[in-house]
DNA sequence: CGGGACATGTAACACGTTACATGATTAG
DNA sequence: CTAATCATGTAACGTGTTACATGTCCCG
């Protein structure tokens, strides 16, 4: 009855970096045991996301609903696979992932290092861009954080509050160290 | 048909949370709506752990499951609360997860900080084994890590793995001296 | 011929999130 | 009077996890 808000769909981590992984092929196109391969363990995205085969299926599903993926070839061959390919709207929203950087300093240690490998395979001038906002969302928070601690100072608050702030900062300050070190390196 | 392996029970870091809100009451007795307000923004724990009320009442329904907790009053009073008691079984349960550091470095900035943030209310001697423990679980994992270093040197491996090694590296670090200085403050 | 890798999925279950339903009491 | 606060919960929905079911192909 309401003209609902509608707010468009978002993928978890998980389903871009399906949806990555797709676009990087040449084709844009790939099946499902294939592409659990790339999340095995000892594999590079597999050291920081872990996806069983079943997990990966149930993700090119939803891909498919949302309509950022579609089938191009039912098993006529052998062994029978299930083709998918990365459509434009797929291909769209994989770019306007790519480039928003995480919010929060937790989200680096998966999100962000999700982005980072995509971005790494699929297009080299979108990371230093990725890196840059990152920084500067990081940066803010950097603030945002020194702002409160000036706050509790004038509070006289000592006690656990304080506890959890400096854990922040002790994590957020090693987040931006880390990416200056990324930038680096990936500007030699 | 196997004799299954039953591994207990264990609770989730919110269950947890709440079980120890209740032993910390001096009758070791609450309601739900009391509970909620502890994890309500602008307070301590719910700067580090956000419960909507919903939420709270589901999780005690789970440790009344558990038989970790127990009604001990229907709303006779005014205005209706039912209250419930932690129980023997539930106190048993609560210390043997507080005195469990945490295994990874990710799980510091929710579960640590819950079982300190406890463990500063119910046992002050407990929180210095807490923290000696999670210290000494955290030099392992530095140590794994540079393993993990030395090994890429030999491999000549010099690409996406050792990004995300030296960001583990620079988390781990900064939670180690973190800790130092928490444990500095409390011995004051 | 047997076992492992290839290949696709379903079923069952627990979990978390949001929104909603209900009603009494109290403060302005 | 009416709005906020106290107080308890349910319903609906989506997500993630694990295990299992099914069958083919290829290598030794």
């Amino acid at each position: 009855m309401n003209p609902v808000p509608a707010r468009p769909p978002r993928g978890s981590v998980a389903e871009y970096a399906v949806l990555g992984l797709l676009a990087s092929a040449e084709d844009g196109a790939g099946h499902g045991y294939d592409l659990a391969r790339r999340f095995a363990a000892g594999t590079p995205l597999g050291s920081v996301l872990r996806l069983e085969a079943g997990m990966v299926y149930h993700h090119v599903k939803k891909l498919e609903r949302l309509g950022w993926v579609r089938s191009v070839s039912e098993g006529g061959q052998r062994p029978a696979r299930r083709t998918v390919a990365i459509t434009p709207a797929g291909r769209a929203e994989l770019a306007r992932w790519l480039g928003e950087p995480v919010q929060h300093t937790r989200e680096i240690r998966l999100e962000f290092l999700v982005k980072l490998y995509l971005a790494l395979l699929l297009d080299r001038p979108v990371v230093l861009r990725l890196i840059a906002e990152q920084d500067a969302v990081l940066q803010q928070r950097t603030g945002l954080l020194a702002g409160a601690e000036s706050a509790e100072l004038e509070a006289g608050e000592s006690g656990f509050p304080g506890l959890v702030r400096t854990l922040r900062q002790a994590q957020t300050e090693a987040a931006v160290s880390w990416l200056g070190r990324v930038r680096q390196r990936l500007g030699e």
